[in-house]
DNA sequence: GGCCGTTATGTGACTAGATCACTGATAGGC
DNA sequence: GCCTATCAGTGATCTAGTCACATAACGGCC
């Protein structure tokens, strides 16, 4: 995670704009501007829709459905090399939407105007195509979490989260915030953990997860 | 739903395309091929990506995502004088995905090939808002679909589907169809309309669900 | 170190929803 | 009038979500 230059072409940073012309290379650069967000900031979310396409250089921001009634359920993430689509979603068009993009982390991000944006989708084919494509995958990733929700056992889907989630083998995490990521309840979480700790595939700590059969998990995740 | 002339600007039909200029319209409806779909095809799916983006003219087609277990979900439907962004969208990248687009009804559609759509997104603004517009729109659509599977309770969302789908005051579908609507097993579905006749709000037929008491289905739709 | 408010976790009882394995009912074709 | 789909009803059982708590661990602060 290396830090963002003054006058870096951070262009090459983005699988897919990676072979963008001169001209356009330039345009996207001289004519956005780098911003840093602190974390836990919101991004954007119901009554915030913001002015400028990000393209995120640093950092990953959360994107997370609210219910009225307290709970959440995360969509997908966000991470450096990507642009956040539901951004020029809003930018462009519906407002009408209840779901929320808040930094994971400190993030560090090219904010592509709106009529810079419009002008690089209808110069650049590559342009183009890194948008679709952005759009595609984030479809395809309510496909999967719709899939999940609806058809998966929890407990799979616990197991799989928690790999995914935990690089270094320890989980850092409430059983509240699992809950949040599953779109589920505390107790669901704690209790399907408890079992996971009684068949020795996990230790609990107090916000902790520390992974002991990391193969286990995975089995269970794959079934 | 009058039939298409055989020369008629289509592109009227559209919000969002009715202020094209005329260049624009010229080459939308003079490169693109009217074509028309049995009730039942299956338009794209795992393994079928369309050549063509799908402009509906005429009819619906519904989106709906499948399980490996034999569960389905209805994502969202695309009626006359939408797009099938999903089909751009699998035709300009990503190609992973798990839902599939069948033919409601018959279907009259206007068929963009990929070079000409690329060829208007570059070249006209209205096309571009058009697009995106579409996309959010889905976008949007799979979030209330998430919130839906997540949060709400299956009687509720029986209610609404209910009311959404039985124009008339009688719904023609079987208790596995609606169960498929809602990502859920038919024998939910079968003991909520019981409920609901027990009630009086509606007589069960074979196939068939009519409504008595519109009032209260809307009424628990809303709570 | 002991006290205290906050946050995190544990637990029982109950309701809702999903699954399984059936049975019974009805329409339509022959 | 019979046969065979297809459609709907039902009990038992399991998983998940809800509610109402009881404990337990941490992080200051005196």
């Amino acid at each position: 995670m290396a830090a963002i230059a003054q006058d870096e072409d951070w262009t090459t940073r983005f699988t897919g704009l990676s072979r963008l012309e001169p001209r356009i290379r330039e345009v996207l650069t001289s004519r956005s501007q780098v911003i840093r967000v602190p974390a836990d900031t919101v991004i954007f979310g119901p009554g915030k829709s913001p002015e400028n396409m990000l393209l995120l250089l640093e950092g990953t921001v959360r994107v997370q459905q609210l219910a009225e009634n307290g709970r959440e359920v995360v969509l997908y993430r966000v991470t450096a090399g990507e642009s956040c689509v539901l951004t020029t979603a809003c930018m462009l068009a519906y407002e009408d939407y209840s779901a929320e993009g808040v930094a994971e982390t400190d993030i560090v991000a090219a904010a592509v105007p709106r009529a810079v944006f419009d002008d690089l989708v209808s110069t650049s084919k590559e342009f183009r195509t890194f948008v679709f494509t952005a759009y595609s995958r984030r479809m395809t990733d309510l496909f999967h979490v719709i899939e999940d929700i609806a058809f998966r056992r929890m407990d799979i889907r616990l197991a799989q989260k928690i790999i995914e989630r935990a690089d270094t083998g320890v989980l850092k995490a409430t059983h509240a915030q699992l809950a949040a990521e599953l779109g589920t309840a505390r107790e669901v979480i704690s209790r399907q953990l408890a079992e996971f700790q009684r068949r020795g595939w996990v230790t609990l700590g107090r916000g902790t997860v520390e992974i002991l059969d990391c193969d286990a998990l995975r089995k269970l995740s794959e079934s």
